[in-house]
Parts: C-alpha cells; structure tokens; sequence
DNA sequence: GTCTATACCGGGATAGAC
DNA sequence: GTCTATCCCGGTATAGAC
C-alpha cells in the first residue's frame, strides 16, 4: 500500500473519504494527511479539488462497473443476472459502511454546479439503465419498446429507492423487499 | 415580507437557500445578508446552524404534508388520491426550481451524524408510506398484509426515484413516467 | 517532485455598546 | 433584541527551498 506511488494514495485516500464523509465535508488537510503526503504534491496531480472529484467519480463508475460484471459473470442471462444486480449491492450493503449510491449523493451535494460531475452521475444510470434493459430482452423477445422502458424504469427506480430507504434506515431490509418486489414482476412477463 | 419578526425571516431564508444550495454550502453570512439582519440578532434566536436546520426540517416536513394533503383533497380515496401524490410532484417540479427531495438531500449531505434531522426525513418518508397505505386499503379491502407492504414499497420507491432521476435530468419525463407505471399497477388490483 | 511555510479567504460563533 | 466589531479556526491554493 505504501509503493504505489503518490498519486494513486492521494485518489485512493480521497476517493474513501469523498464517499464516507461526502465531498464538501471532506477537506485538502485531511486527504494529505491520511494519504501521508504533502499539500504541494497534491497539487502536484491534481490541479484542483473539483478536479480530484472528477477522477474519483470516473474512476468509481468504471470500477463499480466491472465488479458488477464480474459479480453476475456465471449466472445466466436475463432473470438470474437481474436479480444478481440486486444481490450484488445486497452484499455491498452488509460489507461495505453503506453510504447509499455514491453518485446520488454527490448529485445532491452539488445543487448548483459541476457539470463535470454531473456527466458521470448520468453515465452511472445509462449503464445501469442499458444493463437491465439488455436483460429484459433476453427474458422476453420481442419485447415493446414501450413496455421495455416502462420496466426498465420501474426495476431502476426501485433499486434506487431502495438504496436511499436502506440507507436512511441503517438496514438491508428495503433491498431485500426490493428483490422480492422485482422477482415478481420479472414472473409476470 | 418585511414586517413578520426577525425570526421569521432568518428561518424563510435560510429554508429557501438550505434546499436551493444545499445545508454546507450555504453560509451563515450569506443567510443574514439575504434575510437583512445581523448575525448576533441570528443566535439569539438560533443557539447554532444545526438547530437552524432542525427547525427547517420539521417546518418543511408538516408544511409539505398540509400542501400535499390540500392537494388531493377534493379527489376521490384510493386510486384517485395516489395519482394526485405523483401530480402534485410533478407539478411541484415545473413550476418551482426543484432541487430534489429535500429530506433526501439533507440526508446524503450529513453522513456522519445528526440523530435530529435523520429523524425528520424518517418521519418524511413514514407519512408518505402511511398515506400510500391508506389509500391502497380502500381501493382493495381486506388487503393482504405482505401484498400491501410490498405494494406500498415499489410506489414510494418508484415516486423517490423518478423524483431523483428527475433532479439529475433536470426533466420532469421520468415523474410523468412513474406516474403511468404506477397507474398500471394500480389497475391490476 | 516533494517538502515547509505561508497567503488569503470565509466559516461559525461571541463580546459589548446601544 | 439588535447592532458593529472581532475572534479563532479551517478551507483552498501557492511560493520557494531542497
């Protein structure tokens, strides 16, 4: 952990603050601190503290990405990946301090600005929105357009709410009923 | 506007600018410059910025209760009620600049601490399931107990989540989505 | 490239006059 | 109760030595 460069300490150190304390809250001294470098060499990286959120953002959807590929790699196509994208964050929420969707918060610290940042939120829910579309294709085809984004939307929108609900709650249980919820709409098809 | 008491108008303000630019990003100053008083008149009526906050909660949470609840006031109980929860956000989200759920906000804003305003956005969403509850009880009586709370669920995680997704479109499409998705289940009771 | 030291600003909160 | 003036702290960012 040490010879990784300083660069990298500097994201990784970021990237787990930015998420547990939020951006705002989260200062210059305290990355420097914990990431054991100076406050020069982070400017050394990074020109900028919104900078470094940009890279922490980017950098997360795309790791996030991949973990949940790998996650629901062996199981089938349509039904059993569906409902694996739920297990999975099943799983990151007992592990993992939950936070809720990193890129909800930070779309909610932001109000006014950074559209840097607002084009990762975006791209988040477009690859999520594409994945379980995908997925319902293979459950059902041809599947109507209309009606495809009539459940896309519905399955995407129950997982997020059930992610604030859990989070605002402290518990699992929101998502374990929205499992539930979306296996038996997922039957009805 | 200028006649209602020092109170008053620090507590407007600062409600005006907590939800426009977020609870962090909005400063002290900023807040009694806008209010038009100085800051000691500030903590003789607020002991901190916190308790500020609190009070911002509660007011806005029984205040959004009594606007939603005129709101569908002269519509039928059951599915006509529920339809009118969807229809008051979006009309919620055209004509004021929205930002979000407010609660919601709050609570991806504070991460670490604040037992006082967690309360209050539980107690949000609590009156919003209630409401769901209710109304879904007389549209199907006797109503199973499971069936009722996964139903009560998948709408209030469908409206929190087109409400979300609204926010980072900056478009009231995906409410105007929900609100049709949650009339078809509707219909299937 | 990495350090120490510092600049500059705005944060929340208080003292004391009126 | 409301004002002006001030305190102290921590924020982001930069200068300059090594």
């Amino acid at each position: 952990m040490k010879e990784q460069g300083a660069k990298e300490r500097i994201l990784q150190t970021a990237s787990e603050l930015f998420y547990q304390q939020g951006y705002l809250a989260t200062g210059i001294n305290q990355i420097i601190e914990e990431a054991g470098i100076a406050k020069a060499s982070l400017y050394q990286h990074f020109p900028s503290k919104e900078a470094l959120l940009t890279a922490y953002l980017l950098r997360t959807r795309l790791s996030r990405h991949e973990e949940r590929m790998a996650f629901v790699q062996h199981l089938a196509p349509g039904k059993e990946k569906l409902m694996g994208l739920y297990e999975y964050r099943l799983q990151h929420m007992q592990t993992n301090n939950f936070k809720g969707c990193a890129f909800t918060r930070i779309a909610y610290e932001l109000p006014g600005l950074n559209e840097d940042a607002l084009t990762q939120v975006r791209a988040h829910t477009d690859m999520l929105k594409s994945f379980i579309a995908e997925q319902l294709q293979v459950i059902k085809n041809p599947f109507p357009a209309e009606e495809l984004t009539e459940m896309t939307d519905m399955l995407l929108n129950l997982y997020e709410g059930a992610g604030l609900q859990g989070y605002i709650r402290k518990s699992a249980q929101p998502m374990e009923d929205a499992r539930k919820i979306a296996l038996k709409l997922l039957t009805t098809l």
